[in-house]
DNA sequence: GTCTATAGGCAGATAGAC
DNA sequence: GTCTATCTGCCTATAGAC
């Protein structure tokens, strides 16, 4: 099989191995933190063949955005299909976050969103969209979950996720500064408690 | 009176001014995305003069945090004494925040956070007395509202505090996508508004 | 696609005159 | 305390050989 056979968008095995470095550099020390030295000298090639493959920074950012929406899209995808349960839903999206946390790592677009006035209007806009996208699936969640009566919670589910969302961004940014990944997930089991449907007169389980 | 006699730490005026401006540019643009240049441009002097008064840059982020620290506690106090209502003193404390985000800024520390590996050590810490500094005074806030019937939430204080800063925080990252203020204060408000003690029988002003 | 070589600029930082 | 001048190194990016 011809790398051109690849699932989606032919490309080269350096620039994808390119661009798993790059996406750590920035998820760990940020767009402004890291350089093409410090890429090649991980890949151990020169920083002319980077340049080779992605002619500029923005350039490797903007690839960096899409390819992360994409597979974050996918790994929602894969969720929704695995937890016809919202609770399980929600906590197995939290997890995708926990497992960024215990690597060290920022989100991606969540750590782009701080360096924002180093992104061109273009790239700000991508941003919003892999917010947009999550806040609309995180919504979809919850209101499937305050309809099967999973979940309760204020306002509307569009609102509601968008504090979730927020809620985790500030969660893994906050865990960065005690390095320290239970904080993480402590923090995210009180958020999902905390919109745990609370049985009052029924013995459902209450903690 | 002379300037030895300040209120805390005599300090000479253009050593305040670089620090006026470094806190800007950190909230703004991030530590490793703003320079001496830039500082001392703005203030109209040169960056051997800035070097003058903070010989290196960690050594501006050292004061610029203790300062930020410094003060945001006098803001806590401040409202501590002017709301003895904890709801009203919450929305206070978010108005904190609120602020920020209307200049376009991220939290000090929060940024920070995000770029902590460019850090030492000794500011890691700083960083993290923050963020105690705020949760220990959430946690005596959200105390104050359980006890007096106005706040209901899951868990201990302490472990709500640290969901309410993270919620906060993260709601200024994400803002910064989105550039709108309002965006911040809708999720803030929710945020709020989900820990306001919902009363049930008696009929309390349910929205 | 990778390399050597290099441009051109800006970074953080220092020496020493005024 | 501020200045001029300068150092050294790293940055992003490009030209052109192999």
């Amino acid at each position: 099989m011809s790398p051109a056979s690849s699932p989606r968008r032919a490309q080269s095995g350096t620039a994808s191995r390119i661009l798993d470095v790059a996406e750590q550099l920035v998820q760990v020390h940020g767009f402004n933190g890291f350089s093409y030295a410090d890429v090649s000298a991980e890949l151990g090639i020169r920083k002319a063949s980077v340049h080779h493959h992605f002619p500029t920074k923005l350039d490797l950012a903007a690839h960096l955005i899409e390819r992360y929406q994409r597979r974050f899209a996918g790994a929602l995808a894969r969720i929704e299909n695995a937890s016809p349960d919202a609770q399980a839903a929600l906590a197995s999206y939290a997890a995708l976050y926990g497992e960024a946390v215990r690597r060290d790592r920022l989100c991606l677009c969540g750590m782009l969103a701080a360096e924002i006035t180093a992104l061109p209007r273009a790239l700000r806009t991508r941003l919003r969209g892999f917010f947009d996208e999550n806040e609309a699936w995180l919504a979809r969640t919850l209101e499937r979950g305050r309809k099967s009566g999973a979940l309760s919670f204020t306002g509307s589910p569009a609102a509601q996720a968008r504090l979730l969302l927020s809620a985790l961004e500030g969660a893994m940014l906050v865990a960065r500064a005690y390095r320290d990944a239970a904080r993480f997930e402590a923090t995210t089991a009180m958020l999902l408690a905390g919109m745990a449907a609370r049985q009052r007169r029924r013995g459902g389980r209450q903690r």
